[in-house]
DNA sequence: TCTGCTATGATATAACATAACATAAGAAAT
DNA sequence: ATTTCTTATGTTATGTTATATCATAGCAGA
């Protein structure tokens, strides 16, 4: 299941990233392009070898890993992709459309379907967790928090 | 820097991972004893073939990748390691001489010196980040939280 | 001793990621 | 239009993390 449950409209994402492009100074070339569109329609985050697989099916063309990882750096650059530490995979921004800017992200990874849902960590479990560790001296670097759990659907769903 | 400032007691730890492995009907073979001291002894966590190295240090013998990670695997289910999930490497217990029953565990990750903290999670943080995610209909399964930053003493170093 | 179980060894391979250098494509300057 | 510079992509090799599979060793109980 793709973690939004709102019908993705790729095209209007895209045109939107390329104009988040533009004004950072950044090119979207059409490669670029296609691994997001990859992304956009996928259901779950994916390795960049399994978007090498897709790429080749979607766009009868073959695009070595290593390109890969570059476009994927690009993308990550410009938050219109998010990459997953715990799994390795990568994922399409489920705000790219959003005006307001990109906060810390906060993923809840399904274990049973692999669906990932990526939604704005709030303010206050940020400062509850600096508060929360405020004695240790430790200073957050507000990264992203990955948690994981069973999503709405797959509970609902017999094992 | 080992994370905890204590100086840890290691004849102490083992012997109680002794008593823990004994009460669990397993055995903390000879090899998995030394792999835990390795990970004890080290100031930072560390990959499987950083511990077949260590170990060849250490104790003068080489160990298989492959009998590292299967004494992982024992080691964890113990709870006597944990793996880092954001980058593959492993750690001792940080209470494992605690009477206490195991925590859902947080790390907090030096990005500068790679030592990690582990701390165990406060309960009024987990109770916020369940509300805040209530809305989506995902339920948490309580693994572990790990938090990127800087540690107290790279703060007060220079870069 | 035989039997069966658990731990470990050995080898191969899968999966994820980076390094280094070559070529192509496009923009800017001449 | 040609040269020059820069950026994007291709190619090859290698590093790093993890799993699969089958073989062997060691040990406990019958
Ligand atoms: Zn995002
Ligand atoms: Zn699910
Ligand atoms: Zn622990
Ligand atoms: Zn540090």
């Amino acid at each position: 299941m793709k973690s939004s449950d709102m019908p993705l409209d790729i095209d209007q994402i895209i045109k939107k990233s390329q104009e988040v492009c533009t004004l950072a100074g950044a090119k979207l070339t059409d490669k670029r392009k296609n691994v997001l569109i990859v992304l956009l329609a996928a259901a779950t985050p994916l390795s960049a070898y399994e978007i090498v697989e897709r790429y080749k099916t979607h766009f009868h063309e073959a695009l070595p890993v290593m390109s890969v990882y570059r476009m994927l750096d690009f993308l990550i650059q410009e938050k219109l992709v998010h990459k997953l530490e715990t799994s390795g995979q990568y994922m399409s921004c489920a705000h790219i459309t959003c005006e307001h800017q990109h906060e810390t992200p906060q993923f809840l990874i399904c274990d049973r379907c692999g669906s990932v849902k990526e939604i704005g960590i709030k303010q206050h479990i940020i400062a509850e967790l600096e508060r929360s560790i405020q004695s240790t001296g430790f200073t957050l670097a507000h990264q992203q928090l990955e948690l994981h759990g069973i999503c709405e659907h797959c509970q609902i769903k017999p094992q």
